[in-house]
DNA sequence: CTGAAAGCGCTAACAG
DNA sequence: CTGTTAGCGCTTTCAG
């Protein structure tokens, strides 16, 4: 049956306060103007079929004679009519959320990952759900069940850790995870990230290749996996090459922990290189050895940082980088999520995609 | 009546998958671990109470005894039971979440409000649901429709205009929208800006009183409100000290539609300070100036920006610019949307608040 | 292909 | 204060 009584908005809205009061009465099937929540039942009415008839027009998969689908949907236009997709989530058990969570929303990498992977999620019917969080596992965990309360279909974890009791509540609610640029060696977890290790093997390569011979390097947070792997990776490469770190500081992915890391690596002998592992606090460190230590890059040292961040490219820093391929790694996000999201059972862990190396300015050519 | 019959995923995880194909029985009230989907009927039954006990003791306002809320709560603990935001939302009408429409994300200042905003909301009990756009009619229509389907109590537009027709949309989908860093004036819109009158006024005055002579402006898209704003205080402020603009270019709040306008207006006789309508633009302007025009900032040009974006106080940059200030416009904004949600009839309609002018290096002190 | 009936999980009156 | 009774708007068997 269909709701007879006037709903609260059914008015004109040219009438003032005072005159809305009072206006009574069913103004349904009165033409153009529209009101509040116009449900199935409306349409079906005025479609005369039933309300099955006007779910399943708007149901992908589902069945409908041509004729009970023309008339649905001109119903359903000249009314104004949506599905409520709160009330379809209810029923079908799916709905449609991905909740995203970050901690660094001022490292420029994020805000990018943000807008690709809401525009990709959206091309697939999928919306984000954000949450920041700090990286604390106490935060993380309300943010979760916070999230989880939204019952959304997927987690896309950006840049956090996931403990193994965390992880748990999201497999005992259902709801498939997958990190983003964070892997975990412990866990089930299904984790896209650049090959970090690769990438950090590179710059070794590189730096060496390129005669520096004091090499630094300034870690990121040290309970990341990115960190750990950049970091193994370089000092992997740097042994292949004859060459040891030179030294080492932690910045901890954030601006000013780089600026005083870099600080302390200049107290006394100063590097000749330094590897900074992710361009957010790269930028800061040159800031920092330009204009607090008037030195020049890459003459009097040279920098490189990971990620290729829009601001690497700008020609103040001009940034040799390695690159994340944020488009590549968005859509293997969304594809392992949207898989393991409408397939219960899936193979695959880990994917790792290989960035190639931005070469700049900030990496002199040839030190001898 | 409790549904006895086993869930599927009332297994315990360490089951390989054919033995769970076999698993059976219920093994509610086994103890710690925890299964899919606790409904408040599981809490209820264990609790010993019904269900409305159970949801009024996760309802704030609503009354239970101690000892109610006693067993409930520690029914609910150790069964895992959060309430399903969902059907809460059916029910109530509330769905707790805010719609956040953004369409520069690559401008620094949005992500940091969107982290200010979803924290302010956070704190209110509400979430964010995220959708970029472009800043064209069309797309922000089938945004707002997508936004609508969710049943949001309230919309941010930041950054993005809204035509009548689909602001009434919203207002008969009874949804209260408020727009960030942006109003318009023939609509009812509430909207939360900086006073950028103001603020280009300010910049006038600051300029001409350093002694510029050819002062030139880099324009934003033509058709937001701020760049039109921030135009007109900017050229009243000309007016009020004897001077008129020297030059104009657009800019978009494109960093590359910048570059080509700074390269315009060097094209002949240069000018002697540029007032770029926002941050974003403005670092890209100097770069331009001082990579491709080989210029000196500040001796050889002045350049004001807006926003105070973080960047604006990379020392890299240090550039002079008006501040937006974030906290004070996300508090408004969130204070205005939540009061426009609670109560049904609210008076103020527009907030401007006004952002004091950084002195940093990018401007000369004395031209003479 | 279509309608009727039964709920998804929860809250909101209403009696008691 | 508490339980019972109705739904929120939708999809989904299940008959026809």
């Amino acid at each position: 049956m269909v709701d007879e009584t006037a709903k609260p908005s059914d008015l004109s809205s040219s009438e003032t306060e005072e005159q809305a009061e009072v206006a009574l009465g069913n103004s349904l099937y009165k033409g153009e103007t529209q009101h509040n929540k116009v449900t199935s039942a409306d349409v079906a009415l005025k479609a005369g079929v039933s309300r099955s008839a006007v779910s399943r027009v708007f149901t992908p998969g589902a069945s409908a004679s041509a004729k009970t689908v023309e008339k649905v949907k001109k119903a359903a236009q000249e009314l104004g009519y949506r599905p409520n997709v709160l009330a379809r989530a209810m029923v079908s058990g799916k709905s449609r959320i991905i909740g995203l969570v970050v901690a660094y929303l001022n490292n420029q990498f994020y805000p990018t990952i943000l807008e690709k992977l809401s525009k990709a999620l959206r091309e697939r019917g999928y919306h984000v759900l954000v949450f920041l969080s700090s990286n604390t596992e106490g935060d993380i965990a309300e943010v979760l069940d916070e999230i989880l309360d939204y019952q959304v279909d997927g987690i896309v974890a950006a840049s956090v850790a996931l403990s193994s009791d965390l992880s748990k509540r999201c497999v005992d609610a259902g709801v498939p995870v997958v990190l983003f640029n964070r892997s975990q060696d412990d866990q089930e977890h299904f984790a896209v990230t650049s090959d970090n290790v690769q990438g950090g093997y590179d710059v070794a390569k590189l730096l060496v290749e390129t005669g520096h011979k004091k090499i630094a390097y300034i870690a990121g947070w040290e309970g990341a996996s990115t960190q750990r792997d950049r970091e193994q990776g370089f000092l992997e490469g740097l042994a292949a090459h004859g060459q040891s770190l030179f030294k080492r500081e932690v910045g901890n992915f954030i601006s000013e922990d780089a600026r005083e890391a870099t600080l302390r690596l200049f107290e006394r002998a100063p590097p000749d290189a330094i590897f900074v592992a992710n361009d957010h606090m790269a930028l800061s460190v040159m800031d920092t050895i330009r204009h607090e230590l008037g030195l020049t890059i890459p003459q009097d040292v040279s920098i490189v940082g990971y990620d290729d961040v829009d601001a690497a490219a700008w020609p103040s820093y001009n940034l040799t980088t390695v690159r994340q391929p944020a488009n590549r790694m968005v859509a293997a996000t969304v594809d392992l999520l949207l898989e393991k999201i409408e397939q219960v059972d899936t193979q695959p862990r880990r994917i790792k995609i290989e960035g190639p190396l931005i070469l700049r300015g900030t990496v002199k050519s040839n030190c001898d």
